[in-house]
DNA sequence: CCGACCAGAATGAACGTTCAGTCACTGGCA
DNA sequence: TGCCAGTGACTGAACGTTCATTCTGGTCGG
């Protein structure tokens, strides 16, 4: 048997996709899992919670994606292209995934607390790197914040324009070389 | 009398902001309106008409802004200062219209065709920039999607980080010299 | 025949939309 | 000026639909 509560988070993303946060009703989410409506309910309280433990689900399997062969005693640069290189390929593999989370981050479904929280993980990483990096005089005297974001950014919209404008990007020279130094040049001294 | 369409926008963009998409419903648009629920009838034909006339106001009131006082004349600095400086103070001075964009752009209720039109204008704008620093030799020879995605991606985020965490960033090293910089180190050869 | 599990009809609340009626205002006529 | 019919923006109760959630009865391995 397969899992039952993966399937009904599969679903819901899928539908949440396709038609929005605002029209995906739990009759089609079960429709499209194929179980019953009440079989929701044995896994989920109510739909908030089921929004809720998607997000969860999904932000657990973008940290372990990111961290994936990680290792903070490489060089910098090696670091950065890891971390964000592991980022930008998951994000452009699982279309699916990055429009789900555009859609949780941009609603105020997930509570600013909750989103917080649910990103410590990936935070630490990234900051301690950030924090190398100025000491190493390799990285703008710059508060992390800003320099995160101007990467975080910068890939995440750009995985975004390529998922909803594929022919407006050559597979050659878009690829993810250019965009990660196009990062690196920005952040870097 | 004040513009009766005028505030049924507003009250609904405020709606949007503060309980998300899926969770505004038109009795409560129309009562932050001050309006009877049958008015909102007169001015848009169905709830789908009325988010897609806040979205072209949306469009429109930026599109205005970030083209205040740019002179394609100018050095390319200055334009592209200007442009995105423009765009960045825009955002940053209307938290609102920054929160709810952002919804509107993740959610599926915009279809893409109608998001691509609204936008051509600034597109162009930025298009003619790109392609003149391109030939000057100022900027990096990739295209321009990409040079342009992580400006915007970088500036767009910036702005949503500062709304939702503004104790993060100290007013004093976090200011629109330091982003705009950032972006303009990213592109430049 | 038990108990865990599940499907889908049932339920009441809430939704988007409609429409009969109200109201303030206009212009024409006495 | 005083009056009235006409006009159209506006209201909010009412409507049918759809929603999230609950309930009931059925299935199946042991």
């Amino acid at each position: 048997m397969i899992d039952k509560r993966e399937q009904i988070l599969k679903a819901t993303a899928e539908m949440i996709v396709e038609h929005g946060l605002q029209a995906c009703p739990m009759s089609k989410i079960s429709a499209l899992a194929g179980c019953g409506a009440g079989t929701i309910y044995r896994y989920f309280e109510t739909k908030q919670d089921l929004v809720k433990a998607l997000f969860d689900d999904l932000i657990t399997k973008l940290t372990a994606a990111c961290t994936e062969g990680y290792d903070a005693s490489l060089p910098l640069r090696e670091r950065f292209f890891t971390l964000w290189g592991n980022y930008y390929r998951y994000v452009l593999a699982n279309p699916c995934q990055r429009a789900l989370m555009d859609q949780l981050l941009a609603s105020p479904t997930i509570c600013a607390e909750h989103r917080e929280n649910s990103l410590t993980v990936l935070q630490q990483v990234i900051g301690q790197l950030l924090d190398d990096g100025k000491h190493q005089g390799v990285f703008k005297d710059l508060p992390n914040e800003l320099l995160n974001t101007v990467t975080y950014g910068s890939l995440s919209m750009m995985a975004k324009k390529q998922q909803q404008a594929p022919e407006k990007f050559s597979c050659v020279s878009c690829d993810e070389e250019d965009i990660l130094s196009l990062c690196w040049d920005a952040i870097r001294r």
